[in-house]
RNA sequence: GGGGCCGUGGGGUAGCUUGGCAUCCUUCCGGCUUCGGGAGCCGGUGACCCGAGUUCAAAUCUCGGCGGCCCCA
């Protein structure tokens, strides 16, 4: 690594070639090649979707990628949301088409034509989907790996429901179900309500999980919207009543992307690389066996304890490979996060023993031959604990309580203000300290508006997102 | 939206002002030798973003395009 992470900008940059996340030479601009060690991550974090989704009742569907006009133009906000940053399809062929297609920036048009074809009676409800796909916009603003892409792989959970408040008790279920994923991830983040001004195109409102990185700037990392009726109505999605009358479905969305993998590298990161947290690693341990001349038994060891790590379900490595040293490769599994080391060499044959080192505090720890095992594990899992503690600790320290505009300004990172509510004082706190009204947390506290003096209950996180 | 910097083997670079054999490091391949924190030696493969122009001659100058990075709003 050439850059420390205090210069954040260039460290991340580095970092995410040279730990063999992704290759950014790919033609397209905002546009990636995963490569196989930074895809695993994201298919490791994926498959957990897959697994937990399930467990709360959704169903995993796949719609196509194009949505043609005439579909995608049927709601209004929607459509004034992102019509300026669409991929257009105009021609098939050489022939100019009839209607022209969209690739599309999300799936709401894509999949509501189809709901309303899905959905016919009460019985039918609730519906809850969700896809893993890639979603396309066209970014005008610089772009940055995994934060702001124009090709973006996406998470998407859809629902329909027979009442409001049917949607509103999914959106809690959400909740409940993001914090599982937070862990999983061991992400720290606060859920706030956007502003008006600020919701997802078409919805009734928007919350956001937001995470600070360690620039100060907050990174939108997952979305929940109550979109009510505002999409069943123009899409006629319909269901037919227990006393035979007509209802438009009530609608949620839960939206999460490749964005988690920024906050990862962001957040856990230190000057030698990445810090994978145990619990999404493609590899959890690393065996590096210090062979010299004549000892092919280290070897033998090593594909010994390989093969016990692995029956133990421990997801392993072991780096055989000739013609590199044990420095060589200590730095490149440091480079690439992997959350724990563990080196076998003559010494260790002939005491019994085995060195482990933690990545996260690079603290050694000699263990006995025999008890290895059971260590490794307890080692990962305090691994990843350390890793939420020390990520939402270090959070915790970017936002702070201030009461004026200046203070608001001055801060770097997350400023909380009182704030009175109202879009004219918003926009002008958004002027003002030249940053955004992120959205207000949950936790209220009283206070007077920093703009019009107006007492409050009202908290406005105030920063530079990404 | 505005400004700045830049594009040379797989990666990082020198050369560009003042046009003339393209530099070094690293990776990679072969060999010998090494291995508890980035080993060494020998040999080898591999590059001037694209297009047009100026010129005897363009990596270098001019114009256009594409792409990247940084800063500000």
């Amino acid at each position: 690594m050439e850059f420390p992470k205090e210069n954040f900008s260039e460290w991340y940059n580095e970092v995410v070639e040279a730990a063999g996340l992704v290759d950014k030479r790919y033609p397209v601009k905002g546009m990636h090649v995963w490569r196989p060690y930074g895809w695993k991550i994201m298919q490791n974090i994926d498959n957990y979707f897959r697994e937990i989704f399930t467990e709360y009742g959704h169903e995993e569907v796949n719609f196509p990628l194009l949505v043609p006009e005439t579909e995608f133009k049927k709601e209004a906000e929607h459509i004034r949301g992102f019509e300026d940053e669409v991929f257009w399809v105009t021609h098939g062929g050489l022939t100019p088409l009839d209607v022209k297609m969209l690739l599309r920036p999300t799936s709401e048009t894509a999949m509501y034509p189809m709901f309303s074809l899905w959905i016919r009676t009460h019985a039918d409800l609730p519906l809850k989907i969700f896809q893993i796909v890639n979603i396309f916009r066209y970014e005008t603003k610089q772009t940055r790996t995994f934060i702001r892409m124009r090709e973006v792989h996406f998470f998407e959970a859809h629902t329909a429901h027979a009442t409001y408040e049917d949607a509103e008790r999914q959106i809690q279920e959400d909740i409940e179900l993001w914090k599982k994923i937070a862990r999983k991830l061991a992400l720290p983040y606060r859920i706030v309500k956007k502003a008006d001004w600020d919701k997802f195109p078409g919805a009734i409102y928007s919350l956001g999980v937001e995470t600070v990185m360690p620039s100060g700037r907050t990174l939108q990392i997952a979305t929940f919207h109550q979109y009510g009726q505002n999409f069943s109505k123009p899409y006629e999605i319909e269901y037919l009543k227990e006393d035979g009358t007509h209802e438009h479905v009530h609608q949620t969305t839960f939206g999460m992307s490749e964005r988690l993998v920024g906050a990862i590298v962001g957040i856990h990161g230190d000057d030698r690389g990445l810090i994978i947290p145990p619990e999404i690693a493609p590899i959890q341990v690393v065996i590096i066996p210090i062979v010299t001349k004549n000892k092919q038994e280290v070897l033998d060891e090593a594909k010994k304890i390989e093969k016990e790590l692995k029956n133990a379900g421990i997801k392993v490595h072991l780096d055989a490979r000739d013609n590199y040293t044990p420095g060589y490769k200590f730095y490149d599994w440091e480079l690439r996060g992997v959350p724990l080391r563990l080196e076998i060499g003559p010494r260790d044959m002939k005491n019994g023993t085995v060195m482990l080192v933690r990545r996260d505090t690079r603290e050694k720890i000699l263990t006995k031959r025999e008890e290895y095992v059971a260590r490794v594990r307890e080692l990962l899992s305090e691994i990843q604990e350390h890793l939420i503690e020390k990520a939402e600790r270090e959070m915790q320290e970017r936002i702070k309580a201030v009461n004026t505009i200046e203070d608001a300004k001055n801060e770097d990172g997350v400023a909380a203000v009182p704030w009175c509510g109202s879009e004219e004082c918003g926009q002008k706190i958004e002027e003002e300290t030249e940053k955004k009204i992120i959205g207000m947390p949950t936790e209220q506290k009283h206070g007077k508006c920093i703009i019009c003096g107006k007492d409050t209950d009202i908290v406005a996180y105030v920063a530079k997102p990404y």
